[in-house]
Formats: C-alpha cells, structure tokens, sequence
DNA sequence: ATGGAGACTTGACGTTAAAGCG
DNA sequence: CGCTTTAACGTCAAGTCTCCAT
C-alpha cells in the first residue's frame, strides 16, 4: 500500500512523487526521502488543502476574422458583417452539415442570440436566417480543417510541442507538496450550445469567458497566478474548504464550471476509494435494509409505501434517484423519484410472467430505459394503487422526492445515499460474474470472460451507445481474417500432415525437424484464430453498450486488480495507461485475496 | 418543507494519437 | 513505411447531493 515516495531533487527540494514515477530512479539524480502511504495524509476538519499554487487557465484564443475573400451572403448579396457578429456567424457556418442546424428550437435560439451580437445596422438588415447564406464559411472550415490534415510532419511536430509547453506550464499545479496534474486548465471556448436530446435552449450562445469571469482559488502563500496582460481576475479566494482552483459562470443555465484537478490526483483519488469503502458498507447492512424496505410495502402509510417501492427499484433495477428538474430549462428526464404514470405499464399477466411492470422513459442524457421486469404481488398491487386517478403527466411517487429518500438512507446508515446502490450493486455484480465467467483457458479467453461481467454491469446501469459509424465494416473486416486465416489453418494442417508422411518415411532427422516447425506453425495459427474470434465474440456483444463508464465510475478498482493477480493477467491488459494513473491506489493497495 | 447555489461525479460523444496492417 | 482502423483522450453537458436561507 505504498502511496509515494518523498524525494529530493538537485536544488534540495523535496518533491512528493506518486510510485507510478518510479522511471525517476532510472535517472539516478535523486536520494529517496522518506515513503508515504495511502492512509497517512487525510485532513479531519473539513478542510481539503493547506497550500495550492497553480497558474491560472489558459483561455480560448482571440477570434480570427475571415479572410476577405470568404463572405456572407444576406438574401443573395455579399454583406461584411462587424467581428462580434462574424464570430458568431461563424459557430452556426462551422456546424452546417450538422443535423442540429435544421432543429427549429436550434436556429430560433441561434438567431436570436445572434442578434444580440449585430450593430444596429445588422440588426435591421438581417430579420430572417433563412436567408442567411453561410456556405462559403462552411466551405472555408471545411478546407482549413482539411489543410491540417495535411500538415507536414515538423509542422505537425511543431503544434505537438507548443501544446505540451502550454501542458507543463499550466498544466499542473502544487498541492500539499504533490505535483499533480490539473484535469482541465483550458478554458471552454465560445460556441453554440449544443444540449443532448431535446433540449429547449440548444443553439444559444455560449459566450467566450474572460479573465474578468474567473474567480481564482489558491492558497495565501503561494504564488498568485498572473492575469493575461492588461486583465483582471474577478476575485483571487483561498478557500481550502474546496477543491477547484479556478470557476466561472456560464451564460446558458446559470451554473458554475470549475477547474479541478485530473482522476489521478490524490485529493480525487480518496475520494474515489471512500466511495467504494461507503458501497462496502452498504453490502453489509443490505440484508437488513432490503428487509426493511419489503416490510415498508406493507405500511399504512402511503409515503413510506412509495418510498419503499422507489427504493425497490433503485436498488434492483439500478435507477438512479432522479431529482426535481426546472421545467423549460433542461430536456425532459427522469430518474427513479421523477418518474412519471406515463414512463410504466403494469401487466397481470404477460406471456408466462405475473406482474410485469413495463418502463419505458429517457434518462440521464436523453438515454432510453426500456425494461420489463415482474415484479412481486406486493409491489405490484402497490403500483396500481400509486396510478389511481392521476393523469400520465402526473408523478408516480407523489408523496416522495430524492431529499426525503436520501434522508430515509441517512438513517439506515451513515453516508448512504441512492447512488450508492448504483456502486454498490454494480462492483458485486462485476465480483460475482468474474467468479462465475472466469475460464481456466487462455489470457485472451480470461479477458472475454473480464469483458463479459463488465458487460454485465454496463447493461445494469444502462450505458448505452450509439453503434459506431464503421460498426458493420468493421466486423466485416474482422470476418474476412477470420475467414483467411481458416483457409490458412487447413493450409497449415495438410503441410503438417505431409511432414508427417514423410517422417514416417524417411524417419530422418532433417524430417522429424520439418514435422517440428510444421506443428508449431499450426499451433501459433489456431492461437491465431482463436484470438480473432474471441474479439469478434467481444465487439458484437458490445455493439450497444459502452463499458467505460462502469469501469471508471462504478466498479471497485481492486476487485479487477485482484482479479488480475490472481490469474496472472498483466493489468495493462485491463487498465490504459490513464486509467492505471487513476487507479494507482488500488493497484497499489489490492491483493489477489481482496474481497469487495 | 422548499428553493437555490455550490461542489463534485457521471456520461456520451467527437477528435486525435497510436496501434495494426500490408 | 505509409495508410487505415481503433482505442485513448479530451470535452463539456447532465446528473447527484449538500448546505444554507427562507
């Protein structure tokens, strides 16, 4: 469990490195301090830091105008718009071929911001954005992004390098003597805002942010971050209570968007690990809270039966809470709480199935659940009574929203909030299938079958994606190999088989070699296609279902490490590179024994 | 209770860099 | 080695949950 070490570097100061930068050694230019583990550096009075410097975002750059040549044309003629106005033209030009651009919300919202940004001339000309033509900007975009494709190499090599200067300098900051890595120091550029599903307020412009917009958070003693030249911050804070070192508000919904440190950092990464030790928890008190909550089906009174039943689902079917959204100002979702009569159909009787309760509603991104599941009588007849003379537009838990649902949890045990079943249920589903799945056959076989309770998981939880563009040719390609290398397999078997024959005549030892290399051949084919049909197997199984976001948010690390040492699977078979950095307490910490 | 601000996690998706292939 | 394909990475929207004022 040893988190890093505390070294020295040639000037004398002592710098805390994470283990993961034990190439340092190589180099042989620094004396190993001291080592710290995991557990030893967590503050008890709320407070998250005692000392944070970094340099500030890095902002957008400056707009530049279109060359003369590439215009705009209003009602067929060319007109030269004022530069605010063209910046704005310009987000809508770059997004033509997008479908968003023919969505009625889209281009209203568009154009009424756009105005906003016209001189008072514009204002009066410009009155309809159907006669707007912005092809030629379009046309424009579409070469320069072309022309970057064709790049030379050393010009290529040149913006790599520019970028990772602009990495080292902003983007790492000093924290408690750590150097970590900041998870976002660039600044959003401005644009069109583009919400998912439908959204009422897509199209809007998203307005570029300033220095005068950001409110700067680093410690007293550290060295200040300098705004641009000629700029101002908003405000320079040190509150340690907090993580972000930068915020600022954004102009569509109102809310704040920070700056924050990278999934590797420490102040992420125990956060993460609390959160699994709050879901081991739960596991030990589930028995008892699922108990409790098929005794509540049966309470007399009618909010402890709805909560009950939310509380049923979210714990069977992984829902998330689902609280309270302003109408008018985000698409219309639902979780578990904001379920609505209309999002389920209750069926007596289906097929062979008693109670089946059918949910068909969008979720967090505008994700379809789509679910039929049979419930037990109970639940069922509490449903039914949950519907009575409502409207389909009314909510099906009338009586219950996620604040007193989490603070039922509260209750039943400290730190326990709905999402916590999500986790919960999701790493001892990834736990149970690994024992289940897991074959004594080969590493490529054990990483379907790793794969497979991923998959597991990701169905659970519902995390979709759309089928890649490539989707059928890919898999066509990969069924052509296939197909080549059978051919090349039975190719392979007859020349072993001719080897043989002519051993068996011979029986030199010229021959008996050639049988040798002959057999091998076939050997490493079959392994060959062995792997190239379990990667076909893997990419149709997860034609629709996106494994990473379980991965990185839900399953408990050090069940998958564990997991890997105990079969002898390099980790890197199972963790990139960033989700190994992000993971490095649980590889430091789990064992081939750990139990979730 | 209710509402809103604030902080932080979770989520799908587009772009880019790297892997894989002939 | 140069091209294509694939996976990694970054982006930023959209959730959850806490806290505090009313």
């Amino acid at each position: 469990s040893l988190k890093c070490i505390l070294i020295m570097n040639r000037q004398g100061n002592l710098i805390y490195f994470p283990l993961y930068h034990s190439f340092l050694f190589s180099h042989g230019l620094f004396f190993v301090v001291m080592v710290i583990r995991w557990e030893e550096e967590r503050y008890t009075d709320g407070s998250k830091w005692r000392f944070l410097e970094h340099k500030g975002p890095v902002f957008a750059p400056p707009y530049e105008p279109l060359p003369g040549n590439v215009k705009f044309y209003y009602d067929g003629k060319p007109m030269k718009l004022s530069a605010l106005a063209e910046e704005v033209a310009t987000f809508f030009a770059k997004m033509l071929d997008h479908e968003y651009t023919t969505k009625d919300i889209f281009r209203k919202n568009f154009f009424k911001d756009w105005r906003k940004e016209m001189t008072s001339e514009e204002k009066s000309k410009i009155t309809d954005l159907n006669k707007c033509n912005f092809s030629e900007m379009n046309e424009y975009f579409k070469a320069q992004s072309e022309a970057r494709k064709q790049m030379s190499k050393e010009e290529k090599q040149k913006i790599k390098e520019e970028n990772e200067r602009l990495l080292q300098e902003y983007g790492f900051c000093i924290m408690d003597n750590h150097k970590e890595r900041i998870g976002n120091f660039r600044i959003e550029p401005p644009g069109l805002f583009r919400g998912r599903g439908d959204h009422p307020k897509m199209g809007m412009l998203k307005r570029r942010i300033r220095p005068e917009d950001i409110i700067i958070n680093c410690s007293k003693d550290s060295k200040h971050p300098k705004p641009p030249p000629g700029t101002k911050w908003k405000e320079v804070r040190h509150d340690n209570k907090v993580t972000w070192l930068a915020s600022w508000t954004e102009n569509i919904q109102g809310s704040i968007k920070y700056i924050m440190l990278n999934p590797s950092s420490r102040i992420k990464g125990e956060k993460d690990w609390q959160k699994y030790e709050t879901a081991r928890r739960l596991k030990k008190c589930v028995d008892r809270i699922r108990n409790q909550y098929r005794d509540d089906w049966k309470s007399k009174e009618m909010r402890i039966r709805q909560r009950a039943v939310a509380l049923y689902f979210i714990d069977k079917l992984a829902l998330r809470a689902g609280n309270e959204k302003e109408e008018g100002e985000t698409a219309d979702t639902v979780g578990c709480c904001s379920l609505r009569v209309e999002h389920i159909k209750l069926y007596p009787k289906m097929d062979d199935q008693e109670y089946v309760v059918e949910f068909d509603f969008l979720g967090k991104d505008s994700i379809r659940y789509y679910n039929k599941i049979p419930v037990e009588k109970r639940v069922f007849k509490n449903l039914q009574l949950f519907l009575e003379n409502k409207q389909p537009e009314d909510d099906l838990f009338d009586r219950l929203n996620t604040s007193i649902l989490n603070k039922h949890l509260q209750e039943l045990m400290d730190g326990l909030t709905a999402k916590v079943f999500r986790t919960y249920n999701a790493s001892i589903t990834l736990q149970q299938q690994l024992k289940e799945l897991t074959s004594d056959d080969s590493i490529p076989a054990k990483i379907l079958s790793y794969n497979r309770a991923n998959r597991a998981v990701a169905i659970l939880c519902n995390h979709q994606r759309a089928p890649p563009k490539t989707f059928e040719k890919s898999m066509q390609n990969l069924q052509t190999k296939i197909d080549e290398k059978q051919n090349q397999l039975s190719a392979a078997r007859k020349q072993l088989k001719a080897a043989k024959a002519d051993h068996k005549a011979s029986h030199d030892e010229k021959s008996k070699k050639a049988v040798e290399v002959k057999r091998k051949a076939v050997q490493r084919i079959e392994e060959q296609l062995m792997k190239l049909q379990v990667q076909a197997t893997d990419r149709e199984e997860n034609k629709q279902i996106a494994l990473g976001t379980s991965k990185l948010n839900y399953l408990d690390p050090r069940i998958s490490v564990a997991w890997c040492k105990k079969y002898g699977i390099p980790i890197e078979k199972i963790y990139n590179k960033t989700q190994r950095e992000k993971f490095a307490w649980a590889i430091d910490m789990a064992e081939k024994d750990y139990e979730f």
